[in-house]
DNA sequence: TTTTGAAGTCTCTCC
DNA sequence: GACTTCAAAA
């Protein structure tokens, strides 16, 4: 039960598609031919909104209709919202039957093989999960430890390590040659960064902690290195899909060749100009390179598409045409009409946010549910000003992607105190708790982790330590504290509401820490409400803890439970956690020339081709109304000599605009009248100076 | 030597 | 607004 994914969600009510008998009546004959073919290798090439997910979905109907238990069946995702949505959508085809459809993300079902199959494999089954901030703080140590950290202004930044590391795991790369490629300024310390490498992955396996990479790396390290562990957990299904091919990497490659080399009856869907991971190693190549990984592969294509305007596809096929490099087809639709996408400039950003929270409004009244409609822009944090400004319409929204709450440092160090009791050895957890502690700095934190080390992290070693005067009295309650939380932890039987009272154990103690810590700790405090609220929903400690790695919730909105899709909400949402959605109507906002192609991508060739399968991404997610936003100045932008940073995206050229129709938003706030130049009549700063006594 | 406060520097995407 | 770096204080 605590091992299973946590992605699917069944719904209560589960209402069988009237038309599930004929399954292929509604698709088109290329769809059709994917959801009834055999069980080789099958490649499907689907273009934006050519009915990818439809597809895959109806063929997982089709199995099941064909005999094929559903639990013998693996569905893996890219994101939890694909897992999410597509499962949902599996129920809604054929009913409840697809309830034991197994599927999630290749990292969470990675973790469900591992706490099932890992101690075969030498695994504790306790481990505790990392995610890259954790990582990164463990490879800070390993740092530390090594005598690395200081004294070396051009040795690379632990971030920086950290994410070679992740690219080594992912690519398979060689280390130089990674260093030669994409950082060749630090080729010089490949001896000492190797040394590091080897400590994080000994420290990791000391302290029995697993990194997000991890998940992928054992889980193909299981299937290859032992026979026996193969044929047991590939035995566990005879079909896989996968969605969303063109994000995969090496490495997930390689699991799929481990999970499928027996039945060989794997399907792969995906489209090369929609790649936008290589950030996290993925290359658009895999998917050309299916047929060579998996002989005798089929390759379907699907080029129609149901979902977009003509207008707002002649604009993507233009926008993407401009690539280097492309392989799938212009899409077409048999759908008529529609207006043409339009450019809207605005100002600056507030006249763009007063642009689109007005069309919202505008669009809403016509008729169009929020729901219907998105926000999508580069980075999480691009909707800052759009959010308050919705807030103070009361145009209730719901963001997707960006910071996360559980990133948030105040929540990070509640969940440190619940992981040391969970695992002693979680030396990442320990820090970030001792650090916490009044006369206690890094360097007294690493002098008591050694020690706990020394006595093997005995879990009462760290009552029996020595520390500065200063901090005895805070030592005193943590230890205390520390104590309490095994003894409740101890009892897992009674599940989430022993969590939560772990959390208000937590926070007798650490409440006071974050109220010194921050000016209005208020809305830090209601976040942890909100996790003591969210452990409740857990089984134990355990799967709290790894669901929060795994699938964390967004924030407030999954909070409120069950209910959301009631709520009519604008989704606002970065391109990336947009990727698979489709809207009514989609605003592109900050299409500014190193925002959205992003500065730091623009010099790099490959990286400005991701950017603009990134936009194309974005583009294609309209149905029927498209508004691209641009404003023309942006203040405080950077002062960089080499970008002017209020020009217009340079995916948005005049071939490209020719699409479009310009929009010139009407200045209706006007009314606010500019900086007086007339002299004032009196000096409001002059009053206030000295008034506090001082001078300055 | 270690901690802590303050000024200064950027800001991505996801599991 | 969060994290890093630097200098002063304990």
């Amino acid at each position: 039960m605590a091992d299973e994914p946590r992605l699917y969600r069944p719904r209560d009510r589960a209402v069988p598609h009237p038309g599930d008998r004929d399954l292929t009546a509604a698709l088109n004959p290329d769809q059709a031919r994917a959801v009834t073919f055999g069980d080789a290798p099958l490649l499907v090439i689907a273009g934006a909104g050519t009915g990818k997910t439809r597809t895959l979905i109806h063929r997982v109907a089709g199995l099941i209709e064909r005999g094929v238990a559903a639990d013998r069946i693996l569905l893996l995702t890219f994101t939890r919202r694909a897992a999410a949505e597509m499962l949902a959508r599996a129920e809604r085809l054929v009913g409840s039957a697809s309830a034991r459809v197994h599927g999630g993300t290749f990292h969470s079902v990675g973790h469900r093989l591992l706490r099932q199959f890992g101690a075969a494999a030498g695994l504790p089954a306790d481990f505790t999960i990392m995610d890259q901030g954790d990582a990164q703080d463990l490879m800070q140590l390993g740092r530390g430890a090594l005598g690395l950290a200081k004294s070396n202004k051009r040795f690379p930044k632990t971030e920086t390590l950290h994410w070679l590391y992740s690219r080594h795991i992912n690519t398979e790369l060689p280390l130089d040659e990674l260093l030669h490629r994409d950082t060749p300024q630090f080729l010089e310390y490949q001896e000492q960064i190797t040394a590091l490498f080897a400590d994080y992955t000994l420290r990791k396996q000391e302290r029995n902690l697993v990194d997000y990479d991890d998940l992928l790396l054992f889980w193909a390290l299981m299937l290859e290195a032992s026979p026996s562990l193969q044929a047991r957990i590939a035995g566990l299904y005879d079909h896989v899909l996968v969605d969303e091919y063109q994000d995969t990497n090496l490495l997930q490659a390689r699991i799929l060749r481990g999970m499928c080399t027996a039945h060989r009856k794997l399907t792969v869907v995906g489209d090369d100009a929609q790649s936008i991971y290589a950030f996290r190693g993925a290359h658009f190549r895999n998917i050309l390179d299916f047929p060579r990984h998996f002989p005798g592969a089929t390759m379907i294509t699907l080029a129609q598409n149901y979902r977009s305007t003509q207008p707002i596809l002649d604009l993507s096929n233009v926008v993407i045409s401009r690539a280097e490099e492309r392989y799938t087809k212009d899409l077409f639709t048999k759908r008529e009409g529609g207006e043409r996408p339009w450019l809207v400039t605005a100002k600056d950003e507030a006249q763009q946010t007063r642009f689109v929270a007005d069309r919202v409004l505008q669009l809403y009244e016509s008729g169009v549910p929020l729901h219907d409609m998105a926000v999508l822009f580069r980075a999480g944090y691009m909707s800052a000003d759009l959010e308050i400004e919705l807030a103070n319409r009361k145009i209730p929204f719901e963001k997707w992607g960006g910071l996360k709450f559980l990133e948030a440092a105040h929540v990070k160090d509640v969940l440190a105190f619940l992981r040391v009791s969970e695992n002693p050895r979680d030396e990442v957890s320990w820090y970030r708790i001792l650090m916490l502690l009044p006369g206690i700095g890094d360097s007294t934190a690493r002098t008591m982790m050694a020690a706990m080390q020394e006595r093997s992290w005995d879990p009462d070693a760290f009552t029996h330590l020595l520390t500065p005067p200063k901090a005895r009295e805070a030592h005193r309650s943590l230890a205390h504290l520390l104590r309490q939380l095994r003894g409740i932890g101890a009892a897992d039987a009674s599940g989430g509401a022993k969590v939560a009272s772990d959390i208000t154990a937590v926070r007798a103690l650490y409440d006071a820490i974050l109220t010194e810590k921050y000016d209005r700790p208020e809305a830090r405090l209601a976040d942890l409400d909100q996790l003591r609220t969210i452990a409740t929903g857990y089984p134990s400690r355990t799967t709290f803890l790894a669901a929060l790695a795994l699938d964390p919730p967004s924030g407030t909105q999954d909070l409120a439970g069950g209910s959301e899709s009631e709520n009519d909400t604008l989704v606002l949402s970065t391109v990336h956690s947009a990727k698979g959605k489709e809207w009514k109507a989609v605003f592109v906002i900050w299409a500014v020339d190193g925002w959205f192609p992003a500065s730091r991508s623009i010099e790099d060739p490959d990286e400005l081709e991701e950017e603009r399968r990134l936009m194309y991404v974005a583009l294609t997610r309209a149905k029927d109304e498209l508004a691209v936003v641009y404003p023309m100045q942006v203040y405080g932008s950077k002062r960089s000599a080499d970008y002017s940073f209020d020009q217009l995206s340079r995916f948005l050229d005049r071939g490209v605009r020719a699409t479009m129709q310009r929009v010139v938003v009407e200045d209706t706030e006007a009314a606010v009248p500019a900086p007086a130049a007339t002299a004032p009549e009196i000096d409001l700063r002059a009053l206030m100076r000295g008034r506090f006594g001082g001078t300055s």
